[in-house]
RNA sequence: GGAGAAUUGGCAGAGUGGUCGAAUGCACUGGUCUUGAAAACCAGCGUACCGCAAGGUACCGGGGGUUCGAAUCCCUCAUUCUCCGCCA
């Protein structure tokens, strides 16, 4: 959520800058500006009678004191006016600060100066490229039909125990999973974030504290009986962690990560996009989370970029990373990298990892602020990446180091393992 | 799942309808004293919003209600603790 102090002092440098998402934000902000304006004032009427409301409430409990029950009983009365008045008010403060909150809700975060303009992700731009395409002298096959070779994955399987988006993994298939987890973990960790086991359902609190929520409500799973969410992302039990803080002191760099499976409905995707491992309804991911001083947001993003590039890199992967256009960059980010894999046999590009920084627009809603050197309350810029999600990898991995004896395993990840070659 | 008790400022802990935003202690900050430190003493010490300011308003687990007036009474939800039941 943008801050309503920013709204009211950098309206034009909003819109233009929401132009990039080609949303037009005016008539939201005139509007914000103007329930605003409107709240202000309706407020400002409504403490002045509730002033006078205590003022008398005093008055009358001092008379009854002093036994001046008569006099008690006639200021009394004129509450009355003033009761009706307040309660008036109060509606329509109420009202209005609703209004407010359900127009910022729409307004998604403003984009940072290095986002290019554009509509979708053919607008996104390659930052950089790493790695060659593999040659195979033989027919390569997609990381599905691996997966059955190998009897690694049953999709199939999956989908008799819950659905299709559900896969089974099995001997070395799920052994690699494991793998994967703990070495992405093991990287963290050595980087210095400190590692977490959190909730893999969160209340409507947590979701609506990262921006989940009212957002993205239908890409979650939601128990009404109990009023609770399955997870996303662990970006959300793992920000959370920060809501409603206050941080004693200016110095301070948060780093915090997870592994956590994440549950997503993913409703209307289909075709090839959804084949194999490339979209599930649950899939694990190990996750980045930063909670930063404004002024080393940036330093932040780009340790964390590094950190992913080095992942990639250790596992031997073609990739390349891709700054989001405006229209591409989630609606709480004011800025995103998006990191690709080649997926050879499938001859496409696979998003394995997303990195993000919020500025404030999660802060604000999280409440989560430091103490600056005026011993001020500051908001504190929050940022986060998967560090790696695994299916994605597990299918460019298969295919990209599939021979025609075998699947060789990276040598990263050979520590983590009983065999070397599936 | 059943029964009971509780939830107050950073912590501990008073307050059961009226000058209560809230005693007191600890912690913390500044000062006096001291060669320095400790101790002692003095002073300060929550958050948010509105306002140029003076100031005002709200907040005693969350939400709602009763009342001229609620930390205090009522309803409801949540959480914690104790006992019983169940259980990895």
């Amino acid at each position: 959520m943008l801050e309503i102090q920013r709204i009211r002092t950098e309206k034009e440098s909003i819109i233009e800058g929401l132009k990039k998402r080609h949303f037009d934000a005016s008539e939201i902000i005139n509007d914000v500006l103007a329930a605003d304006e409107k709240w202000r004032s309706e407020k400002a009427k409504l403490e002045d009678v509730a002033s006078k409301m205590n003022l008398v409430s005093k008055e009358i409990g001092i008379l009854f004191k002093q036994g001046k029950v008569q006099e008690a009983n006639e200021a009394k009365s004129q509450t009355t006016v003033l009761k009706l008045e307040e309660s008036t008010l109060k509606l329509s403060v109420d009202e209005l600060q609703a209004q407010i909150t359900e127009l910022m809700y729409q307004l998604p975060n403003v984009p940072n100066e290095l986002v290019k303009a554009g509509k979708s992700e053919l607008d996104n731009e390659t930052i950089e490229e790493h790695g060659s395409k593999v040659e195979f002298g033989f027919k390569a096959l997609p990381h599905w039909d691996l997966a059955s070779k190998y009897n690694l994955i049953d999709f199939e399987l999956g989908v008799k125990i819950t659905g299709a988006g559900f896969p089974m993994y099995i001997g070395k298939g799920a052994k690699l999973q494991r793998a994967l987890i703990n070495f992405f973990l093991d990287e963290a960790d050595n980087a210095g974030y400190i590692e977490h086991q959190a909730p893999l359902v969160v209340n409507e609190a947590s979701a609506l504290g990262t921006g989940q929520l009212p957002d993205k409500e239908g890409q979650m799973y939601y128990m009404p009986e109990d009023d609770l969410y399955m997870i996303p992302t662990g970006e959300v039990p793992l920000t959370n962690i920060y809501r409603d803080v206050i941080l004693p002191t200016e110095d301070f760099s948060i780093k915090i990560t997870g592994y956590t499976p994440c549950f997503r409905r993913e409703a209307g995707s289909y075709g090839s996009d959804v084949r194999g491992l490339n979209r599930l309804h649950q899939f694990d991911k190990v996750e980045i989370v930063r909670i930063e001083h404004p002024k080393n947001s940036n330093a932040a993003l780009t340790e964390m970029i590094n950190h992913v590039k080095g992942l990639l890199e250790k596992l031997g992967l073609q990739y390349r990373v891709l700054r989001l256009c405006g229209g591409d960059t989630g609606f709480a980010a004011s800025m995103t990298y998006d990191f690709e894999v080649y997926s050879a046999a499938q001859d496409k590009w696979l998003e394995v990892s997303s990195v993000s920084r919020f500025d404030t627009f999660q802060s604000t809603r999280l409440k989560l602020r430091f103490k600056n050197s005026e011993k001020k309350s500051q908001l504190c810029h929050t940022l986060n990446g998967s560090a790696l999600a695994l299916p994605r990898i597990v299918a460019a991995l298969l295919e990209n180091h599939q021979t025609d004896n075998g699947i060789k395993i990276p040598e990263v990840l050979h520590p983590y393992l009983n065999f070397t070659k599936i």
